[in-house]
This record gives structure tokens, C-alpha cells and sequence, in this order.
DNA sequence: TGTGCTATTTGAAACGTTTCGAATAAAAGC
DNA sequence: GCTTTTATTCGAAACGTTTCAAATAGCACA
């Protein structure tokens, strides 16, 4: 392997003049710098990154760490983070932490070879992100509420998003409303059912435990729940599920069966996806700020960084996106 | 920062030995072991990876390189090599080349900052790469054919695909058929079309030029081809749709301005991504085998790793995935 | 010719690990 | 009690960079 030894020999220059031209530092004189360069090329040089950073001790790197680095979701989620590094002239590495401890994720986590790490994924635990965090190696924690030094959690506000679902059901009419829910360790699917809950105790309607049933936040996870809530003999008017896949697995099992979505069955989803806009009839849902969210963990990681003061934690907001899954129940009874 | 010196240091031992205890070699005895475990624990002492890989000159790590992290083509991309990878007690880390001859993958590429690197994305170039393999670097490509030493492509025969996807829609009695292709840069999307040109020509039906609308392998390009298509007089009686987003795309337009699909007008896209078999109709399509090449590229990043032999090259093979989109010219004249 | 500059080059010391070979201590063999 | 073996521990040399402080060269000026 060729060093940078073997490159200041070639060109009959010590290694420092060596690393100094490599580097384009100004104090090398042309001439030298060609010869360098030359020489380099010749013998098809790299350089050692790891040594460089080493020695730097910065890596100039944040790393995103993914329970999954597949999935729908991440997309947006990954090019705001992603728009903000390289405008910090940052590098972004994604990794997953399939494996929990001992994952890629937990390498970089615990062995400092990045400068800092975003992460979404609740297989990596509490006690193992406190223990990482520190001033030179902030973590920005996703949906995962946890305020500790060095660490900021950024959170949406499922529940108010929960609510705002719910209570939009309630007005057009509903008062029977289902909950397909997510698995019961996602704080998020937990929130979105706190909310769910509040909208109805709002509005005096009871909360039925048979109308609750949970998924895995998966398509067929949703397919399974809905075949659930139809096998029912009284069947709600709308349901509100904790997700867009699972949404769009209810519906795609409800067409199946020939229950009418939404003059049968109204739907609302939660997230937002891509996907969910190019369905038929196009998914009435609640979007969650993925974009915003990845670009604002990206700013705060950039912040603690420079050590600069940043809030304890951020809130992010939803906002109900209307479109063709969920029907005035008034509509419905004349129909 | 605490550095194992620090840990050494606490616990009363040589430098030496803490590095043992702390990687579990067998020669120190339980009680230092402890002992040094202990001065780890209550300095919070997290080893610095770039230090050991350095000394070991050995990271263990493989990058995946793509020109866009997100999208839904590469989930299960993604997942084949991440299986594969973990099989062999291998990390994955997965960086875009967004940025080019600057981007975070440049830097792994040329910085050896990875055992070897698995590369979809065109824009790096064929130099870069040729520069970069050598038999402790290797470099699987996909999707781009350049054999080169240390350097084994993997292509999916785009063509045959393509030729495929035409032929069943001309034994579906169709002959005026329209391609809607991707960027000219891409290079499937050139196989495509040469197979979709090998099986008019073989059929005796001449191509028209004016039915070769190029997309941007996006939903919106599909849509946008699908209008111009739309727009002419003549009208074709069915698509081939060098992706499945496109396809999508198309899809939406055509039922957006009342086209039925597949009465009106046929489609067959290519890719087969999650999403196609959930739409209404459901797409038909050809099967990219994406895991299979995930895996695959693993495979072979090992086997190089290992110092041995492999193929120069392989190809995989697609296969037509016949679902609603595609109607029997037939049935439809009748109909 | 010597003095003081500046511009360039250099040697050596880091950076934080791992690992080799040697040193030491403890145990065993006789 | 002395030698041999075995089990631990240790010191020092890497790994490939960067960068500091010092050395040298080149040049202008007096």
C-alpha cells in the first residue's frame, strides 16, 4: 500500500512538504507542488482517511442512524438532514441498527467516527445514547422524548395530530370511530391514540376497547386490522389509523371485500406519505413534517456543534390534509 | 478526551493490557480484567474506531454508494446487501453521491475509509472508479458495465427485459405500441429500449419515433409523457414503460382525463416496485430481481475480499409479471 | 561581506490504538 | 532450592497522517 512516505520519496521532498502540497496549503512553492502531485499520480496514491482524521481528531461526518434503512418514510426524512449537512459542508453517512448493540449503528454511536448522529430508531437504547452523548458528539433524538445533556429530542406532536384526525371525523358526523394503532413500544402510535382518545372524551362519545386494534404499522399489518374491525357486527363509521401504510392496507382490504371506502367506511391516515396522494380514492391524512423534521436535526446537530445554546427540545407540528377517504356522514345517509 | 492511556492509567496497568481486557483477549487474567473494565465504565471511555482501524488497517465496513439514498426502488437493494453483509460479520454503511467528484461517497471511495464498496449511481465516473478498485479495494458496480481489474459489474438484462415486456403486449394483438424511456444518460433505460426495438423489428412492425417520449424515471415524468402521448392524434393502443414510477405516473394521467387503463390503452411498466401491485388496476410489469442483485453484490464483495476468483461479470435475468394493466386487443375490440 | 528578511522545506512529535517480543511473576517439576 | 514452564504483564514500535517549531535557502539591503 502507498503512503504518503512513498510519495514524499518519489518526489525527493520530506512528508510534510508532501502532505502540505497534497492539501494545497500555500506555503509549498509551485514547483513542488507539481512534483508532489506528480509523483502521487504516479503511483496512484490515496490517502488514509482514518489516519488523516485521527489525527485531526474531526471527521467532518454525522451520521443518521435508521432502524430500517428501507421504507417509504425515510425518504424525505433523509434529504432534509441530508440538504443541511452539505450545506455545512458535512458529510452524511446513513446506517441502520438492525442488531441493536451490536449493529453498525452502535459502532458509531460508541467509536467516535463521526462528529455527531441523528438517530430514529427505538432499538437503540436510553442508556446508550446518554452514555455517547457529549459536548463534541451531540445526538438529536427523533421521535423519542428524552432531555439529557448533549442530546435534544425533536418530537411531532402526535397527539394533537391524534386529536385534530378524530375530531375531524367527529364533524363530519361520525361518532362511531375505530383505532387501528401501532405496536405497542411506539411512543409515537401511542400519542396519536392519546389524542384519538381525547377528541372523543371531547365530544361525550365513549371509547369502545373492541374498536381498538393494533398493527404493526405495516400495509399487511393494516390489511389484518381492517379484516378485524369488518368481522365486527356493528361496524364504525370511520377509522383512524396510527399510519398511511396500514392505511392503505385497510383500504386495499376493504375494496377486496367490497366494503366501499369512504361511503361504507370513511379513513384517515397519519404521515403522509408520497404514496398516499396517488391512491384511489386518494387518502384523507394528517401529514407529519418529515422533511422539516431531518433539516431541523440537522440544524441543531450543526448548533451544538459550535457549542451554541439550543432549546431543550423541539415540537413539530401536523396539520390535516383533506382529500377523498372521509365523508360527511349526513352525505352517507342520504346516499 | 479519555483515551485508553486514561483507563491504563486508573486501573494501575500498561496500555498493553488495557487493550486487551478491553477486547476480551484470552492472556489477561479475570482480575485486571476487571479491573480495567471497571476504569472504562466510570471514565465513560468510548475507544476511538479510527485509531484501532488504522493500526489494523482493517475497517470491516462495507459502503453502498447511491445517487440518491432515498426513493422506492432501493429498499430492497438495500436489504440484500445489508443480509449478506451482516452474514459475514460486516457493517454497511450507505452514502449518496449527490455532489459528484465531491460528495460523502468521493471521500469513501478515495480515502479508504471502507473494506470495498458496492456503487449505483452514474454519477461517478468510470475514472474514478478504475482509480479507486484494487485487490484490497473491491468495487462491485451496478448497473454499469465496466470490467476491470478488482472492478466485477452486475447487470440486470435490461434488454431481454425489454423484449420481453413488448412481445406479450404484441401477442396481445397490439401493434401500435408507444415507449415511454428515461434519461439518456441511463443506461437501462437504453437497454430497454433496444428490447423493445429487437421485438417490434422481429414482429415486422415499424417503430415510430414520434411514440419514444423520454421521462425522467419519475412519477411526474410519467405523467408528463403519458400527456404527449395523450395529445397525439393516433393514438397507441399500449405503453411500455421503461419504470414503474413512470408507469404509475402514466397511469394517473390517463385516468385523470378519462383513458381507461387497460381499455383504452395498455401498460406494462418495469421494475415491478412494491407499490405496482396495489394500485387499481394493478400493474403489470417485469420483474427487476433488486434483492437478489443486493445480494448478490455482497456476495461478491466477499468473495474478492477474500482473494477469490469470480466471475468478470454477471447478469441476472427478469421476468415478466403479468397483472391488470394489459388487456387482450381482442377483448377489447369486442368489448 | 555580513545582516536581516521572507519564503520554503524539514524533522519530529503527536493522534489513539493494536500487537510483538521481552520481562516478570507464579506455578510446577525434580 | 533450583530450573523449567506457564500465565500475565509490560514497553515500545508500529499504523499514516497533520502540524509545530526549527532549519535552511534565497534574496535584498546596507
Amino acid at each position: 500500500m502507498v503512503t504518503i512516505k512513498d510519495v514524499a520519496k518519489r518526489a525527493n521532498v520530506a512528508v510534510s512538504t508532501a502532505s502540505y502540497a497534497l492539501n494545497g496549503v500555500k506555503k509549498v512553492s509551485e514547483e513542488t507542488r507539481r512534483k508532489v502531485l506528480q509523483a502521487a499520480e504516479e503511483l496512484n496514491y490515496r490517502k488514509n482517511g482514518f489516519a488523516a482524521d485521527l489525527k485531526k481528531s474531526k471527521t467532518q461526518t454525522i451520521a443518521l442512524i435508521l432502524s430500517d434503512l428501507s421504507g417509504p418514510f425515510y425518504s424525505e426524512l433523509i434529504r432534509g438532514v441530508q440538504d443541511i449537512a452539505v450545506d455545512h459542508g458535512y458529510d452524511l453517512i446513513a446506517c441502520n441498527s438492525l442488531g441493536g448493540q451490536n449493529s453498525t449503528a452502535a459502532k458509531f454511536l460508541t467509536e467516535r467516527r463521526v462528529d455527531g448522529c441523528i438517530i430514529l430508531a427505538h432499538n437503540i437504547t436510553n442508556e446508550m445514547i446518554e452514555k455517547s452523548a457529549s459536548p463534541a458528539f451531540p445526538i438529536v433524538l427523533l421521535d423519542r422524548q428524552l432531555e439529557r445533556a448533549h442530546t435534544v429530542p425533536i418530537i411531532v406532536d402526535n397527539k394533537n395530530g391524534g386529536y385534530k384526525a378524530t375530531t375531524f371525523l367527529i364533524q363530519k358526523g361520525h361518532n362511531n370511530i375505530a383505532f387501528i394503532g401501532g405496536p405497542a413500544d411506539s411512543h409515537d402510535g401511542q400519542m396519536r391514540f392519546e389524542g384519538y382518545l381525547e377528541a372523543l372524551q371531547e365530544h361525550h362519545i365513549d371509547f369502545q376497547s373492541r374498536w381498538k386494534v393494533t398493527g404493526n404499522f405495516t400495509r399487511e399489518g393494516g390489511e389484518l386490522a381492517a379484516k378485524i374491525i369488518a368481522a365486527q357486527d356493528e361496524r364504525p363509521t370511520a377509522i383512524f389509523v396510527a399510519n398511511d401504510e396500514m392505511a392503505l392496507g385497510a383500504m386495499e382490504y376493504f375494496q377486496k371485500v367490497g366494503i366501499r371506502v369512504p361511503e361504507d367506511i370513511s379513513i384517515i391516515g397519519f404521515d403522509n406519505i408520497l404514496e398516499s396522494k396517488y391512491t384511489a380514492p386518494k387518502l384523507t391524512t394528517v401529514q407529519h413534517p418529515k422533511y422539516e423534521m431531518g433539516a431541523l436535526a440537522s440544524h441543531v446537530i450543526f448548533q451544538l456543534l459550535d457549542g451554541e445554546e439550543t432549546e431543550k427540545s423541539f415540537t413539530l407540528h401536523t396539520e390535516l390534509i383533506m382529500r377523498e377517504t372521509v365523508i360527511d356522514i349526513m352525505t352517507k345517509l342520504r346516499g
